[in-house]
DNA sequence: GCCGTCTGCTTAACCGGTTCAGTTTTCTGT
DNA sequence: ACAGAAAACTGAACCGGTTAAGCAGACGGC
């Protein structure tokens, strides 16, 4: 493995500029101790040299940063890459690291207590200054974990639950109502609501507003029924509901592949799209755009989201106050997967 | 953000043993140097103190690795959260990587100018002991940067143009010739292979397999035409090659995202998929299932092949030698979108 | 009884940075 | 010209591990 020379210290820039450790230093960092010219030259030699700080010895200095985040992704694994939500966030959040030479520490678990497993070593270990926390749970007891851990977080998730941790979230309430006054407009009066898993906060907020704004728009009989994001349980959720009698004209997945696999189901059963039945996805992907009919879907921006994340880590880590930020809801494209019924 | 308890050291646990931070160092380590007896009660008060070893330090230390290994994923970040392919892969690096305790830097670039930039800026600050690459290229630059540089790789690809890193790969070659030889079981004789970038290794095994395969094959039309792996480039080569008089009457996409995209346009044009034409993805994932007609695929263990990588590279960072290793080929899959013209 | 060896431990150097406390040099004012 | 202050730089400690070298005490052999 090729590669022999030695890596260049500041030593070895201290020894070529005659001038000591501490100098050198000074002059790298752009602190002041060191005149104009003296910093110059050294910084000269140091772009000969190809030096380069090495990230341990500045993370084992007192106060030093690892410069490094983490981010947990707790979800089964055959499931998970078509989830475009979380390359995108992995995305947004590197747009907005690279400016500062952060790194991302990506894993991947299959249960919470993996995941949990995970924050106590990095922390214990020194191996990055803060993560992000997706999914917020009701009564997260990862929250209770990263909170007495010398460890900065940020949460994707909330306000509520989120306490005393800073979070990011967006009104997927508002985006809710919207969804449901576009479908009653359309005039569908059977809607059905495919949620995510009960025990995530942002399902809980949908669910609710599902409700809500379906008992003021005078629906009777919209529901909800959890699911878990899987290609599978859409499908399986899919072909129960319309299987039933008097079954619904309309329905609300919470991410696009239970969508997608909604869509198939009912093609599969011979129920058209959209004359017979609407379809509307959460979270916009290529996805959307590639099935046939196309899919009406909420459309938010992830990469903005991310972006926004490791901003707010960023600040939490040098010891910012704790904040609460909503980011913009998302917006509805529709396309052909809605419509009137029998047109 | 709690956690005002310093991190105990090892010097923390020498106090509390009433020995040396030398001795404490043999005791963890597991070497000889201390007896039996000090070893347990030093393990003890370690574990009662939730003691944890500073990666940085240990990284410091001469010879010392910082226990985390690199993945560039160089993907235009909208269509890359599409192919299940990184986070299976990813996922099954971390199972090997968790064993011992390595992490996984996760790096998301526009460009391969960017990605070099990575690799270069990870080897001088130390924050990786090695990287694992994908998606090999003709004459790849990034064989040159990495060699010459203190940092160990492995290639997934080759295994020409792999030298002298050690590498990974499949038999794309004998999955490709299964292809076309159940394609022409089925009785097609034009048949078009929508490949990926031309610059990868893999693309040129690929489609010299295909012309081969379907030269021996007696058909005479077989071509190949390069595509970008995204959803777009999928529609718009769909697109021109159904426009044409004498048709295909079978397509192999390089990837599940284009057969998908590929697909959608069969239905849009009103080219009923299989009676009319018959699709093949390469790479299966969930997506494959879920539309409708489901996708026949080849499907490739993704997750053991980065686990294999992840090995792979663990010995190479130890100074094993340069191995070239093949994993076991994909396998094709029939679903509902392939079969005979007609059917 | 004395030498040599082994065991069990300590001491100290080292990795590559940062930073504080001094020390020397240069600048400023009168 | 010279005191005093500011600027430029040095030396050493520190972060938290690993490890080579040194050393005291126990043990065995002859």
């Amino acid at each position: 493995m090729g590669g022999l020379m030695r890596r260049p210290t500041i030593m070895d820039i201290a020894k070529a500029a005659g001038v000591s450790k501490g100098a050198v230093s000074y002059a790298l960092n752009g602190r002041p101790g060191v005149s104009e010219q003296t910093r110059g030259r050294i910084l000269a030699i140091a772009h000969d040299l190809g030096w380069a700080p090495s990230s341990p010895a500045r993370a084992l200095s007192p106060g030093g940063r690892v410069g490094a985040i983490g981010l947990v992704v707790d979800r089964p694994a055959h499931s998970l890459g078509l989830e475009p939500f979380f390359m995108q966030l992995v995305s947004g959040i590197e747009t907005e690291l690279a400016s500062s030479g952060v790194d991302l520490l990506l894993q991947v678990t299959e249960d919470m207590g993996a995941e949990i497993a995970a924050y106590r070593r990095w922390s214990a270990e020194r191996r990055v200054d803060g993560v992000v926390m997706v999914d917020l749970r009701v009564d997260d007891p990862r929250v209770r974990v990263v909170e007495e851990l010398p460890l900065p977080a940020v949460l994707l998730g909330g306000p509520e639950g989120a306490d005393p941790l800073p979070c990011l979230y967006t009104d997927d309430a508002g985006a809710m109502r919207e969804v449901v006054h576009y479908l009653a407009a359309l005039g569908h009066r059977r809607i059905v609501h495919v949620a995510g898993p009960e025990e995530f906060v942002h399902t809980r907020a949908r669910v609710g507003a599902f409700l809500d704004a379906a008992e003021q728009a005078g629906l009777g009989e919209a529901r909800s029924v959890y699911a878990d994001y899987t290609g599978e349980a859409g499908t399986k959720t899919t072909r129960r509901l319309l299987a039933t009698q008097d079954r619904p004209t309309a329905l609300v997945y919470d991410n696009d592949l239970m969508a997608v696999a909604g869509l198939g189901v009912a093609h599969e059963m011979g129920v058209d799209v959209p004359s017979q039945l609407s379809i509307v996805a959460w979270d916009d992907s290529v996805l959307c755009r590639l099935v046939r009919p196309s899919l009406t879907a909420i459309a938010r921006d992830v990469v903005s989201y991310g972006r926004m994340a490791a901003l707010m880590l960023g600040a939490t880590i040098k010891g910012g106050p704790v904040e609460k930020r909503e980011v913009s809801r998302g917006e509805l494209y529709p396309r052909a997967s809605t419509g009137p019924l029998g047109a």
